[in-house]
DNA sequence: CTTGTATTACGAAAATATTCGTATAAAGTT
DNA sequence: AACTTTATACGAATATTTTCGTAATACAAG
């Protein structure tokens, strides 16, 4: 797994659209923006951002329609590992586990997640008593 | 809880070390940054941060003596919170159990901060079923 | 008191990120 | 074919963040 870049707030809501909605052109990332975040952003705004996110390798283009399709070349799961990474040293001091712990309180989670998690960890203790 | 101005990057780590250390001068605040962040970094680079950091109110200074000592107006806790919002919509789309999940799986909590983690859940538990 | 050292104030350069205007070209419409 | 619409390319303005140089000032040492 090669190191990646570290895409800018922009970029990300840009990755979110074509992650969630898969591949697309500038025109309909640039109105699922609108939407989902801003108030107005100009049409050439979003395409001068992915430009730039093709030259960076966040994003791939096909140009063999007039309009051009934009899909990530990164991963959704990788992405967020990296960010997570950066911002847990950067605001928990790299303490995950108080991260967990006002992730948890901060937003309620429904019964199956928190089942999910509780799964995670037995199979965490598991795995460490086993060793 | 009045909405709270979201440091930049730089400005975070300086609130570390004073979340960390208690309050500092200028010196051993660009000391410390050096140590543990950077290779290099001016002083008046440092000083000029916690100047606009004041300006913003995210310090406040004592001036008493010649060497200013500086100290946070913001509380650790709520600043992780506010930051763990943003991070969470901006990169896990608000599913806090899908951040949860990722960073117990990348780093390696104690025994000790599992527990936690377990009665904290089953704390919500009780508290949901109770409604 | 004079000189050297450490400190703050402040403007501005440098680096990074965001936004958009204008030119040009391709495609659709009548 | 002429006209309108929609697309990309690209430079540049704007905004934000980071960095530092220089000047003024306070303090310390001799």
């Amino acid at each position: 797994m090669k190191k990646q870049i570290k895409p800018t707030e922009s970029e990300l809501e840009i990755l979110q659209i074509l992650w969630q909605h898969g591949p697309q052109s500038v025109r309909t990332v640039n109105e699922m923006l609108i939407d989902q975040y801003h108030e107005e952003i100009g049409y050439t705004t979003t395409l001068k951002l992915m430009q730039i996110m093709t030259d960076k390798g966040l994003v791939k283009r096909n140009t063999d329609q007039r309009s051009h399709i934009y899909e990530p070349t990164v991963k959704e799961h990788e992405t967020q590992q990296n960010l997570l990474s950066g911002f847990l040293d950067a605001t928990y001091r790299g303490s995950a586990s108080t991260l967990v712990l006002q992730a948890l309180g901060q937003y309620k989670s429904s019964k199956e997640e928190l089942k999910l998690i509780k799964e995670f960890i037995a199979n965490l203790e598991s795995k460490s008593t086993k060793k």
